[in-house]
DNA sequence: ATAGATGCAAAGGGTTTGCACTTGA
DNA sequence: TCAAGTGCAAACCCTTTGCATCTAT
C-alpha cells in the first residue's frame, strides 16, 4: 500500500458507504460504478492489504464467504437474516464466556452470530411475527 | 439412501469412532483404511445425504471449511484451538442473547464459537500459562 | 525513470457433476 | 435383473498468482 491509486480510492469510498459488510463481488461490483475497469483481482489484493494494514475488518460468518467491514467499530457481533441475508451489526456481547470454557483450556477470543429476520423481513412476512 | 454399501458403512464407521467433527478429506482419509478404493465424491456425496437425512450434523466455523459430526448431541457449540486446529464440543450456551437483538428484529437461532488452546496446547506451550 | 499497482488469464483449492461401470436388493 | 451407487475426470466457484503493461511518485 505505497501508493494511491483511483482504484484503492474507489475501493475505501465503497466501504466508507457502505451499510454493511461486503463480499468481494459487491465490492468490484460497486467500485465499477464509479471505475469501469476495476479488476476483481485488485478487489481481493486491496481488501487484503487494508485488512493488514487493519483499515478493514473481516466478518466470517459460519458457512458463508468473507466479507469486509471498516474496523473501529470496537467489539462486536453480527446478526444475519434468513431472509435477506444482509448483515447487521450487534453492540453488546454475552460475555460471560469463560464458564463454557472446558477444564484446562485457555480462553482467547470468542465469536457470536444470531441467526433471524431483521426489521424489514418481520415487517413484509406477518407470520414471522 | 436406498441401499446400503460397504462405501456408507465405512463412512458411517469413520464419524462414529470420531471424537471431533471432521471435513470430507479427513473422511476419505479414515475410510480408506478399510476400504482402499473410496472415492472423494462419494465421500462429498454421503456426507450431504447424512446431513440431509439428518444423522449428521455441519459444523460450520467462521472462515473453515465446514466440518460434521453425529447428530444427536443436543444443542451445543464448539471450542476451536488455534495451536492443533482441533475443534471440541462445549456443552452449555450463554442463553440471553434475545438482549442482543436489534428492537424489531425477530432472533431465531444463534452460533458461539470459542477461540483458544486446548488442554494439549496449554500443556505443550507453558507462555501460554 | 522506475518500482509499485493493475488487469487479464491461468492456476489453485475445495466441492459438485456427467458418465460408464459396478453392485446391492 | 437393473436402478442406485461408485469412481474417475472434468467442470465449477471463489480466490490467488504470473506476467506484461500502466502509472504514481
Amino acid at each position: 500500500m505505497e501508493r494511491n491509486t483511483r482504484q484503492r480510492d474507489a475501493i475505501r469510498e465503497v466501504f466508507t458507504a457502505a451499510k454493511q459488510p461486503l463480499n468481494p463481488l459487491e465490492v468490484l461490483v460497486a467500485g465499477r460504478q464509479s471505475l469501469r475497469g476495476l479488476g476483481i483481482a485488485t478487489v481481493y489484493r486491496t481488501i487484503n492489504a487494508l485488512v493488514q494494514s487493519g483499515w478493514l475488518n473481516a466478518v466470517e460468518l459460519p458457512g458463508d464467504a468473507p466479507r469486509y467491514e471498516r474496523s473501529g467499530g470496537g467489539h462486536h457481533h453480527h446478526f444475519q437474516c434468513r431472509g435477506c441475508s444482509g448483515v447487521f451489526e450487534i453492540r453488546g456481547c454475552p460475555g460471560d464466556l469463560k464458564s463454557l470454557t472446558p477444564a484446562g483450556f485457555l480462553l482467547e477470543g470468542h465469536e457470536v452470530v444470531l441467526y433471524g429476520q431483521c426489521g424489514q423481513c418481520v415487517a413484509a412476512a406477518p407470520s414471522f411475527r
